[in-house]
DNA sequence: CGAGTGGTTGATCGGGCTCAATAGGAGTGG
DNA sequence: CCACTCCTATTGAGCCCGATCAACCACTCG
């Protein structure tokens, strides 16, 4: 089992450098859990006292409002790092850690974070690019939301999902974990009540397949295009209102960013 | 001249611990200038050579839309670090940076990073810290837009403005750069008519006072009240609709975070 | 004084939130 | 195997916030 561990720990970019030796010693520090979907990791304000590595499995990043809103933050695909206060000077959580499905988790203290920096080639390089990569995508999400229509932010959303943790499927490619109409909702800043009635729209259409907390895309390109805006095939007829025939450019797509 | 800038930059945190030698040195390889207000400085999508620091004035990040619409993803006050990518491992700017008003930027290459973090004690940290801090708030304007009316929203802009580049003036605080109703507009997802109709109740309330690109906030606490949702003074008669009368807490306030 | 930029205000309309009611699993226990 | 419960999803009806369109005002600058 030690030697599955450190063959999976050598394969996830942080860590892709190191040698044998480095890694049993890493792995050694390591603590080890293996949580089931829904526990959390860490809360919101909490002293942030360890990093981690997730090794499998999907985490959402949660923040909680004063009115009882449910916001996801992020999501974390499996091989990455997160909790990385330590990398950023921060004392605590800023997000609330919640397992989406069974996760394989590392972590170490952060006393550690210097000694992993200093001895372990790449290491602080590379975890510093995933802060970068998630910078970018929330400033995505700041542009989404300032300046999509639902519709579009969900297409968004679903596609984000699909390239993170995509699982081809018979037919399409689906969300690699657990996901509810709620959960969507919470990424696009929308309801319950509108998130399911464009998935029927869309599944009636073809774009989407659904079922209980099991998303699947069918087309993603045909997805593309909504969240562009370009969307609503010609002639197609839908039931429901038929949506916002707006006449744009489709935009250069998955490309977007933070500068810092 | 020289004796001044360093001073200077031995007052900004990334250079606070070098010493005098350290100081001159850094100010040699650096490039200064001073642009006028609305200067671009890096463009979107364009190679990250240069990583620079705000002497003074404000830098606004942007984002354009295949649409034509304009994000501002972040205010920069002066005395910070910007175009950071060196630090995350991006090649490119991903945002634009353009200068709010009259600005003195120190800029280095790239190639000076490396050498910046390991012979500058603190810089790194720093600088990383910077990072942090924006990632938080950046988290949450994403919590913002998701979970917030126009009118919450805009409040929340323009504390978080005051908090970052505010300068006490006679009967409240200014916004320390020019700002139109456009620019609060492209913060917040919404339209300058909102933000108009809305500062224009704003003032006949007392909360806030505006001319032709300044706003002075006059009543904080009052504006915290409204950001929160907890607002309008009961039994205010506000011409206007009325808004949302909510019976909510008033939430933690400014606090609130992002985790990594 | 005309042009340009930024701001204000009214009228209208529709996207999407809200409320309400129902349906459809999945799991549990008898 | 069915009954029951819990959770998730669906769908209809109504309404309101805020976008949009349109017109006008105020100030600044050449």
């Amino acid at each position: 089992m030690k030697m599955l561990d450190e063959t999976r720990l050598s394969r996830t970019p942080p860590f892709c450098q190191l040698g044998m030796r480095q890694l049993r010693e890493a792995l050694d520090q390591a603590e080890m859990s293996c949580p089931t979907g829904g526990t959390v990791i860490f809360d919101e304000g909490q002293p942030a006292r360890r990093f981690y590595l997730l090794l499998s499995g999907c985490i959402r990043f949660l923040r909680l409002t004063a009115e009882g809103n449910e916001v996801i933050v992020l999501h974390i695909p499996h091989g990455q790092m997160f909790g990385l206060g330590a990398a950023v000077g921060q004392l605590e959580h800023q997000a609330t850690a919640v397992t989406a499905d069974d996760c394989q988790i590392l972590s170490w203290p952060n006393a550690l974070w210097p000694e992993f920096t200093k001895l372990y080639e790449g290491f602080a390089a590379e975890t510093f690019r995933t802060i970068g990569v998630r910078a970018d995508e929330m400033s995505n999400r700041i542009v989404e939301l300032s300046t999509k229509v639902v519709e579009q932010r969900i297409a968004c959303a679903l596609l984000r999902m699909i390239g993170q943790s995509g699982r081809e499927v018979a037919g399409g490619v689906a969300i690699g974990f657990p996901i509810t109409r709620q959960n969507v909702a919470d990424m696009t800043g929308t309801t319950i009540y509108t998130v399911s009635r464009l998935l029927s729209v869309w599944e009636r259409r073809g774009l989407v397949k659904s079922a209980r907390c099991i998303i699947v895309v069918t087309d993603p390109k045909g997805l593309a295009m909504m969240s562009a805006g370009s969307a609503d095939i010609d002639g197609a007829d839908t039931s429901i209102p038929a949506g916002n025939r707006k006449p744009e450019p489709l935009s250069a797509g998955a490309v977007a960013h933070t500068a810092w």
